[in-house]
DNA sequence: TGCGTATAGTGCAAACTTGCATTACACGCA
DNA sequence: TGCGTGTAATGCAAGTTTGCACTATACGCA
C-alpha cells in the first residue's frame, strides 16, 4: 500500500527509516531531559528506555553509550571539518586552510551556544562523559592528520609533521572553546580561534621566550 | 596521626604496607601477564583475582578499573613532569623548560622501552584502555597549564595562552612518542621531542605556510 | 600483653555494556 | 494479496563497575 509520501527531505522516507528516525530522536530527548532534572549519573538506561518508549536493549542498538547521547550530534561535526579541509580554496596555506575549517565550525557552534553550552556543562561535570569526548576528538585528530599528510603530499607514519600540526590544531580548538565556555559564551568564539591560530603561527609568540 | 617515619623514605615498611605493596604488585603482575596470554578483553577481573589471591571485590581497592592496571605506573609520571617544571632552571624560557621537563620524561620511557613498547601496545589496541588514557594525557594538560600559568604570573581562567602552550607541548609528546611507537623504538625518542618542540617554536616551519 | 580504632578485605546488589539467540516486522517481489 | 528475506527489536546471560554494609586485622597505646 503506498503510504501517505509526506514528501520530507527530499529523499525517500521509507516507514522503517522514518521509524527509526523518530526513535533515534525520541531517546535523544527523552535522555537529555532526564539528564538536566537527574543529572547524567543519576539516570539509568532503563528509564530513558521507558520514556523513549523502547526496550533497555534497544537503546543501545541507537548509542553505542550512555555517553554517546550526549556526544553523537557533536561527533557528526568531524565531516564538516573535514569536509570544510577537502573542499577549501587549494591555493591557501595549509594552516590557513585549518583555520577556515575550524572557523566553519566555530560558527556553527555559536549558533546553536544555549544548546551546546547545556550539553558542555554535562560533559565537563562528568568524567566518563569526558572520557568519551576526548576519544571523539582522537579521532578528529586522526582524520585532520590525514587531511594534511595529504595536503602535504607526504606519509603521516614517516612524517612527524602532519600529526603535530593537527594536534596543535585540536590543542588551539580545545583552548578556545574552553575560554569560550568559561565565560559562558559572552565573548566570541572565532575571535579566540583566530587568536590562538595566529599564536601558534607565530611559534606562540613572546610567552615561548619570556623568561 | 603521623605515622613514625623511620628517616629513610620508604624504609620502615609496617606489616599493613607491604601488604599493601606486595598485593598491589601480584595484581599488577597477574593481570599483565593474562593480558599477554588472554589479551585484554579475554581476561577477567575474576581470573586477575584469583591470580593474585584476592576477591573480585578487592580489586577495585587497588585500581579503578582494569584499564587502570595498564596505566597507573604511567600517570605517576606526570608527577615528574610537574616537579621538573617546578624544580627546573627558571632562567629558562618556559618552552624550553617544558622541552626540559618532557625530555627527562622521554629519557625514563627509554630505559624502559620494552616494559612501555608492550604496555603501549595493548593501550593502542584496545580502545576502552585508550580512553582512559587520553584521560590521564588531559590531566597532564591541567598540570602543565597550571605550571605555565604560575610560570608567566597569568591567570590561566582569563589568559587563553596557558592552555594553548601546554596543549602544543602534550600535541608535541604524543606526536613523538606515537612516532617512537610506531618503528618499535628503533629511533630515538628525545631527537623527536626535541624536532617538535622546536618545529612549534618556529610556528610550525614553512609546513604552516606551504601552499 | 591486651584493647580500641582505623583501615583493608569481602559479600551483595544495582547499573552499565555487550554478544548471542529469538521474535516481530517492513520491504521487495510475484 | 501473500510470501520470503533482511533488519529492527527484544530477552537473556556474562562481565565490569560502584556504593553500602559487614568482618578481619594491623596499628598505636596503655
Amino acid at each position: 500500500m503506498r503510504m501517505a509520501d509526506t514528501s520530507m527531505a527530499g529523499k525517500s522516507p521509507g516507514l522503517r527509516e522514518s521509524k527509526k528516525r523518530r526513535t533515534r530522536l525520541a531517546i535523544e530527548r527523552a535522555a537529555l531531559d532526564l539528564f538536566e532534572v537527574q543529572g547524567f549519573d543519576g539516570t539509568t538506561i532503563d528509564e530513558i528506555a521507558a520514556a523513549a518508549d523502547i526496550s533497555p536493549r534497544t537503546f543501545f542498538h541507537y548509542f553505542p553509550s550512555k555517553e554517546d547521547v550526549l556526544l553523537a550530534d557533536y561527533a557528526t561535526r568531524l565531516h564538516k571539518i573535514v569536509a570544510a579541509l577537502k573542499t577549501g580554496p587549494s591555493g591557501l596555506a595549509p594552516w590557513h586552510a585549518l583555520r577556515g575549517a575550524f572557523l566553519t565550525v566555530a560558527a556553527d557552534y555559536e549558533s546553536e551556544r544555549e544548546q551546546l553550552l547545556r550539553r558542555f556543562r554535562i560533559i565537563q561535570s562528568t568524567p566518563s562523559v569526558a572520557a568519551r569526548n576526548l576519544l571523539l576528538q582522537a579521532s578528529w585528530e586522526d582524520a585532520v592528520t590525514d587531511a594534511v599528510s595529504e595536503w602535504l603530499n607526504v606519509d603521516s607514519s614517516t612524517d612527524i609533521r602532519p600529526r603535530l600540526v593537527a594536534g596543535a590544531a585540536l590543542s588551539a580548538m580545545r583552548a578556545s572553546l574552553g575560554y569560550w565556555l568559561a565565560d559562558n559564551g559572552r565573548s566570541r568564539l572565532p575571535d579566540h580561534i583566530t587568536y590562538c591560530f595566529d599564536l601558534v603561527e607565530d611559534g606562540l609568540g613572546q610567552i615561548v621566550r619570556q623568561s
